[in-house]
DNA sequence: GTGACGTTGTGACCTTTATCACACCATTAT
DNA sequence: ATAATGGTGTGATAAAGGTCACAACGTCAC
């Protein structure tokens, strides 16, 4: 009864080629697995836990991205550049594993390896497409958009389905998601208050529950791309 | 005196590599080389004339994400993704000439020259922390972020360096700035007036003039990231 | 020249969103 | 049990941005 939505498309193939190498480092929650300005010598595929990547901005606020968990690959951002320092963060929500790629030993592998870097596009190809569709959901439809959009997001990342609605299983403050639309905690809120009034979504334990997908699809003009493209990891 | 201020800085090798396959195609100002929805199985590289990458929501609403010439790599989207059609439009603004390499070539081509797959990794790698930066001022600095970030990356790809200013070297309408903006005709207009009234931008000819770079840069906390990743290609 | 067309500039008005302020929970520590 | 903490919910108000309307200006075709 309880399922998964989430299906990772990543080839398994790369991760165990990715997997194999290298050591498993133990994060715990709140620490910074990476932060904006360290040189960006390594890469991580995350073996449990979850991970939220963000962007800080010189006047404090927050940009969120990302929110990864096992099988995610994060960091990837600057491979092959060589004076490259990170230019993201990445704070562990929830206690986490990651196996660690040290960048030379991945690009020397990429080298050799025909078949891991063929994956390894095909991946960069889709993780690109992803960022492209938030982009637009983001700048396009307002803040109101921006939100409709990133539940959606969770939805098909995080969501468990059930008989009559969709339970995102993950905490989430008013201030995260805040955080994911560019906007303010306050107007979280009260979008949020409106679609609960609406009936679209309710609360269950801190977590939120959709009982209207298809009212959140239907005022961002959703065009039902892949769900792979859809997702918040 | 006169000096393009852009530095392309995928290697020569690559374009050489894939320039010299397959047939190169003339196509005419106001066309479209191709649109959302089509069978996305080419890429092109640009020899010649301007073309535009946008995104058009079904509501008529229109998002430009780049502006491309001589040298820029355009339809890369969805490369090694087998269902995939184009995301994005692209629109001749100024008649052109295109390399056209087509998607299985592409893939062959990549399996088996590994100098290519690294070029094209390193580029792609590249293209995905221009958008990822591009992201962040149009979301985290409201409308007018949004805009002084296209004047800037505008500044860096077709800015022409001269004593006391730079010039824009390209016309575009108050519509079309507000394209890459996600904001409205009025808004651009009457923001751009206010920049002449500061004396940041001057008209000339239809095209820009930014007499003061450094404003505009610290409105939005530029954080003078490598000027590679800070272009409207 | 004249009209058609596309663009710019701007005022008026309205909607959306941010900000400030504060009450109201929960949960946890003492 | 009480206080401290961190999150939520909401009103009031202000700022930002969108929309509509229309005048003014260039350029081009004829």
């Amino acid at each position: 009864m309880v399922k998964q939505l989430s299906k990772h498309s990543i080839s398994e193939n790369l991760k165990e080629l990715l997997s194999s190498v290298d050591h498993v480092q133990k994060i715990e929650k709140n620490r910074f697995l990476f932060q904006e300005g360290e040189d960006a010598d390594q890469m991580f595929i995350i073996q449990s836990g979850r991970i939220q990547i963000s962007k800080i901005s010189p006047d404090g606020r927050e940009l969120s991205l990302r929110i990864c968990q096992k099988g995610d690959i994060i960091g990837e951002l600057t491979l092959f550049t060589d004076d490259a320092t990170y230019l993201l963060n990445a704070k562990v929500m929830e206690d986490a594993e990651v196996a660690v790629i040290k960048k030379d030993y991945l690009e020397r592998e990429l080298l050799t390896n025909t078949e891991l870097a063929f994956e390894f596009m095909k991946w960069m190809s889709e993780h690109f497409r992803k960022t492209q569709t938030k982009f637009r959901d983001l700048v396009l439809h307002g803040k109101k958009g921006a939100l409709y959009s990133t539940l959606i997001r969770l939805t098909n990342s995080y969501g468990v389905k059930r008989p009559d609605d969709i339970l995102i299983d993950i905490v989430l403050t008013n201030q995260e998601l805040a955080n994911f639309c560019g906007t303010s905690r306050e107007s979280v809120n009260r979008m949020l208050s409106d679609l609960k009034r609406k009936e679209v979504l309710e609360m269950e334990k801190n977590k939120i529950v959709v009982k209207d997908l298809q009212y959140l699809k239907d005022e961002i003009n959703c065009e039902n791309c892949p769900i792979v493209l859809c997702s918040i990891d």
